[in-house]
DNA sequence: CCAAAAGTGTTTTATATACACCCATGA
DNA sequence: TCATGGGTGTATATAAAACACTTTTGG
């Protein structure tokens, strides 16, 4: 595609790092679409779509959700992450990412189409040095270097393989937003709106547990309730039909 | 692919909060130029300008900072605040601005002119709600609402007074700033970059006063320093001719 | 009554706050 | 040697971490 418009100025571009959280592997998962067009053609990348001229960012990017789900959003599920402009983060023309992260209430099926070839849930890990993602088939995990321009020296030079990493700057996004969730744990975490409305300590400890890096039996219950309390408003008892006493549920206390 | 027509998406500006510390006031500074065209012809805003298309915004931030002060700066001390979108930001067209803050080492004459009718340094204070930037005659402040949505649909509605108010959303992107760099007080406090290559721990307890809105002697020097000595590096000793011990000096130290 | 799941309490440790005291310099 | 500016130390309060213990359920 040629350059360029009258403006001179780059095409904007939404990306939606879409959360949820399954509750039969108890896992945080996103969503990843394969790509059906170039550049980065066959590649698996974060959900994407362009700005129209009477929307806002925000409002793109609960577009993005409807388009690719189906699942009609509040805005309060979606908050912005940042702007990525680097000159070297598309091949040829000049596009800058407004990203965004939207943190769904359950994990729906997904239909397939809708512009890519393919569209699947990536469950969290982690490994030493980052996080990774996966599908049960193909792992990919989130950027090594500490700085951006670090990472697109390394990027702009490499010849990525599709089936260890991600499109574009992708796996640099997707680091910065990991990090940003881990920062946000203590005071404002969002995250737990992938629980839905309501939530045990133990399900908020399985969000927690990876981007902590810690299993989930290795953070305190005691400990994590003291100091969370302030965050969590209590909503009751569970009535599950399992050994054990019931749980306490909780749901995100207003700021 | 759509959007390389223009009318299919919004224009992109580049906004930055430049700041400065004058040592003989002791107080921090931002700038303000009082814009000389439409819309908000005379009113008082922070530096704009529009993207280029072979520039990233990081780089767009510096030549902006060049055109207004002349002066030229390492990528180290500018950083992305936000990206605002809202549509109700802009009156007719959609522009969408991305936010980036600058943090000068030191507090230069400002030249009239450069597409602007005037510019000047507005030195910070606070009040209860707010933020407030005086240049002696005109004093403006920080938005008093706390969110949003809260935020735009009171100032769709207003008609501003040109002497109170600053143009288009800029008392939100200036209350989004002064919060973010509180936030990051304690960890990782960029807005000492302002005090030069050295600083002296009551020259850093001037810079943080207004942010945690408390006299500076309020802020204990004992405790300040026990609490963020991770942050900084001893360089030694000064050598001023007045009264008194002399001070230590420090730098930020390297993350 | 036992095992499983969850919640409570206590001790230890680290960090934050308040405040008293000591040191180095210029006049 | 005194006033001024700056650094050091201690005692107290508050919050974090570790871990032992009690409660509630199903079988």
């Amino acid at each position: 595609m040629a350059a360029s418009n009258i403006l001179e100025q780059p095409f904007i571009n939404i990306t939606n790092i879409i959360w949820s959280f399954d509750h039969t592997t108890n896992r945080v998962n996103i969503l990843l679409v394969k790509r059906d067009n170039q550049p980065y053609n066959g590649y698996w990348a974060l959900p994407e779509t362009f700005m129209r001229f009477q929307e806002s960012a925000d409002e793109a990017a609960l577009r993005l959700v409807k388009e690719k789900i189906g699942m009609a959003l509040s805005g309060s599920h979606t908050e912005q992450l940042a702007t990525f402009t680097n000159k070297l983060r598309t091949p040829g023309d000049r596009t800058l990412s407004l990203a965004y992260m939207t943190f769904l209430p359950d994990k729906p099926q997904l239909k397939a189409g809708y512009g890519a070839s393919d569209a699947r849930w990536f469950s969290m890990g982690y490994a030493d040095n980052c996080y990774t993602f996966s599908d049960g088939q193909q792992t990919f995990q989130t950027a090594i270097s500490s700085t951006e321009t670090m990472f697109y020296a390394k990027f702009a030079k490499a010849n990525l393989d599709p089936t260890k990493h991600l499109a574009f700057d992708h796996e640099w996004i997707l680091k910065i937003a990991c990090d940003r969730i881990r920062n946000k744990l203590d005071y404002q975490p969002n995250i737990l709106l992938v629980l839905g409305a309501k939530f045990t300590l133990k399900d908020a400890r399985m969000v927690y547990s990876p981007f902590l890096k810690t299993p989930v039996n290795k953070i305190d219950n005691s400990n994590f309730k003291k100091s969370h309390n302030k965050l969590f408003t209590d909503m009751g008892t569970t009535t599950e039909n399992r050994p054990g006493r019931p749980a306490r549920v909780y749901k995100l206390a207003a700021l």
